[in-house]
DNA sequence: TCGTAGATAAACGATTGTGG
DNA sequence: CCACAATCGTTTATCTACGA
């Protein structure tokens, strides 16, 4: 029943999370991973063999011309196939994933300029300045927000020590007074106070992957060690994924074991896969066996107990 | 020459605000 | 009230410089 309400009722996000909370109703949320987004693939390509439709006409369904005119039973039925998504998840991801304006990669300079100028003429009527651009509305928001609004005052490049340090006090100043990093505008603030030198992006980034890792160690990054390859290995066997896109890097952090960013984590992993051989033809689980085997077969000379993994201290 | 860390920005998902 | 646009924060693909 859990699924039959997910996919058939168009709830808010409050809503949601009322019944999550009060009737255990269970959801999944963040990324689609391959799995999910062949079920929805294979489920859409499937409806459309079904009423025997073109391509344009599928579109039609997907991206209505009058947008009230939403068919909500073929949302319902591919949503059916991934069954802890709620409906209007499933409903944005494949009408992002399908939008014909999607996926132009990097931005040239013409684009930047020609935003700029629909930006000033148009406000930010995102919509609006999509069709002048040629981009989905949301990149034109991303890439005025990210980059061209602030063209004047932001550089790019290796960080200054001044600046790394000027970033780290101004956390520090915002974070003892109140406001947690995540909290709505801290970056745009963060930014702001760096005089617009550095961007939001830039300069959360910056203090996730590194700077808070740097003062919580003393100003000395550690070493990436077999020991660290080898958890990383067992916690993500014991997650026992179909496949790594299934994974949340987000719960392989430990603050016992790790001051690595999900990110890192990701990106060990991709290169300890890529040193099987023939890792792209193999399934996941396969992969994780191959490098567990390998671990095992040189054993490292001394195996000590890591206080997160070690359940007993001495208390 | 390969792996790694640093850095950037594109892509993304969830939530909020608003006009009909 | 509802659907969409707008907006928020977050994640990750990709480039680059560099050192062993």
């Amino acid at each position: 029943m859990n699924a039959e309400i997910l996919a058939t009722k168009w709830m808010t996000p409050q809503e949601l999370k009322r019944m999550v909370a009060k009737d255990g109703l269970i959801i999944k949320k963040g990324r689609f991973s391959a799995t999910e987004s062949f079920s929805v693939n294979d489920a859409i390509e499937e409806y459309q063999r079904a009423s025997s439709f073109a391509d344009a006409e599928l579109r039609a369904v997907i991206f209505p011309v009058n947008e009230r005119d939403k068919d909500t039973a073929f949302w319902g039925r591919i949503a059916k196939v991934v069954p802890r998504r709620s409906i209007s998840s499933v409903y944005h991801y494949v009408r992002r994933k399908r939008h014909p304006l999607k996926h132009k990669g990097a931005w040239g300079a013409w684009e930047d300029e020609l935003l700029e100028q629909s930006v000033a003429t148009h406000g930010k009527a995102w919509k609006v300045i999509s069709d002048l651009v040629g981009r989905t509305a949301e990149d034109c928001r991303d890439r005025y927000r990210n980059c061209v609004s602030q063209k004047e005052t932001r550089v790019v490049g290796t960080w200054a020590e001044e600046e790394e340090q000027l970033l780290a006090h101004i956390v520090t100043d915002m974070t003892d007074e109140g406001r947690g990093i995540d909290s709505d505008f801290f970056w745009d603030e963060a930014s702001r106070r760096m005089g617009g030198r550095r961007g939001r992006q830039q300069c959360r980034n910056k203090w996730m992957d590194c700077l808070s890792k740097k003062m919580k160690c003393a100003g000395t990054n550690p070493k990436w060690s077999p020991r660290d390859a080898s958890i990383l290995l067992c916690k993500i066997d014991l997650l026992q994924a179909k496949d790594d896109s299934e994974i949340d890097w987000k719960l392989l952090h430990d603050p016992d074991w790790n001051l690595w960013s999900p990110h890192l984590l990701q990106r060990r992993w991709l290169t300890m896969k890529k040193s099987i051989h023939k890792w792209q033809s193999m399934p996941h689980q396969s992969i994780v066996d191959q490098l567990r085997i390998q671990q095992l077969a040189i054993p490292p000379p001394f195996y000590p107990p890591t206080p997160s993994f070690s359940a007993s201290s001495k208390s």
